[in-house]
DNA sequence: AAATAACTGTGATCTATATCAATTATTTTT
DNA sequence: AAAAATAATTGATATAGATCACAGTTATTT
């Protein structure tokens, strides 16, 4: 259940098998159906979740009632809102499980704790957010730059594998577009080539 | 000159008078004039600069020759190429004074050596990549669901001491839009009340 | 295996914002 | 204070992508 966290802890910072241990009992397992919510809007995220299994996304609705993906979340990949987790407000963010998933969560006291009994989380998460902020500063300068097609190439070539798990819908909410506008570039991206 | 750095860390972790004499060896200032570069494209960002005062501003040009700015920085922020600072990278944004400043800089081998004497520092830099990332998880979110009027009445609300001391072009390219739009945006705005 | 729900494709039309072009402020430099 | 550079405004026109509407597929559920 916790080899690939452990394995991930692992490539950025090192661990006693005694502090990993600890580390366990930070963490609670939970399984999630495909379509079930681990946070809904309104609620506080009370946990970040690893996903040791499956795949989970999370998003937002706008005023229009227009969905707006921030994240895919695979096998590896932290899930969570961190605002909602670190204030205690209301979410404004629903995760939901897009497989059948097997998530390892922590809240806020176990995380808390974490990091005081083992200071080395601090480094590590520090890195985990470091990199999350250069892609998502990438994502950002993208977005106000490319055209729809340019997203569309850049995303399916980075994330291949997850981009085929998931919903044409939900790719082009996730790229800002719209689900025919996708469809349209996909035909002509086959046409053209 | 290190007055505001000192209030800045005490805002988030607690250091001693050693420690922060410490942490004082580990920066160079440097003035900036109004116009001077602090990085340019093509090179490596080999510090991270935090502002004790001025203002400046990370950029990046596409490929049909359009700025886009990532961040204003005025006193009290950091900016940076977070990516070509820890990759060695050749760095891919422009770092300029829009007013004459004063920044402290760090190497990445200094801060190497801070991190590992004083690693509360790792703390202070987790805390500020997790609101960093929360405010440019927001922006993106917002650059896909909001209204180019919706976004400028967000920015100049959010950040107005700052938008004021910026010309109005580059707050168009902040909001990833043509000055042309925001000029007419600004006179709807000032007909309607 | 039907029935239902979720997803994708395609045409017709609309719209917010971009682009182009020229004019008028406003700063900065000499 | 004039000249030069930079910034902002305004009009006319173009366009990428949105919206609306419906038809055809593919998955799930009963």
């Amino acid at each position: 259940m916790f080899e690939l966290l452990h394995k991930k802890i692992n490539e950025i910072i090192s661990l006693t098998d005694e502090e990993f241990n600890y580390c366990r009992t930070a963490f609670t397992p939970r399984k999630l159906r495909k379509r079930q919510y681990l946070l809904q809007e309104g609620d506080v995220g009370k946990y970040q979740a690893f996903v040791e299994k499956g795949l989970l996304r999370s998003y937002k609705i706008d005023d229009k009632g227009v969905e707006h993906i921030l994240q895919f979340a695979p096998e590896g990949w932290w899930v969570a809102d961190l605002y909602s987790f670190f204030t205690d407000e209301p979410s404004s963010f629903n995760i939901e499980a897009l497989e059948d998933s097997e998530v390892l969560l922590i809240n806020k006291s176990s995380w808390d704790m974490l990091l005081q009994n083992v200071p080395k989380f601090e480094r590590y998460f520090r890195v985990l957010l470091q990199n999350n902020l250069v892609a998502t500063q990438r994502r950002l300068m993208g977005s106000l730059s490319e055209t729809a097609e340019e997203k569309y190439l850049k995303y399916t070539q980075t994330y291949p594998d997850c981009m085929q798990r998931v919903p044409q819908h939900m790719i082009a909410s996730y790229l800002g577009i719209t689900r025919e506008t996708l469809s349209r570039i996909r035909k002509q991206l086959s046409e053209k080539k």
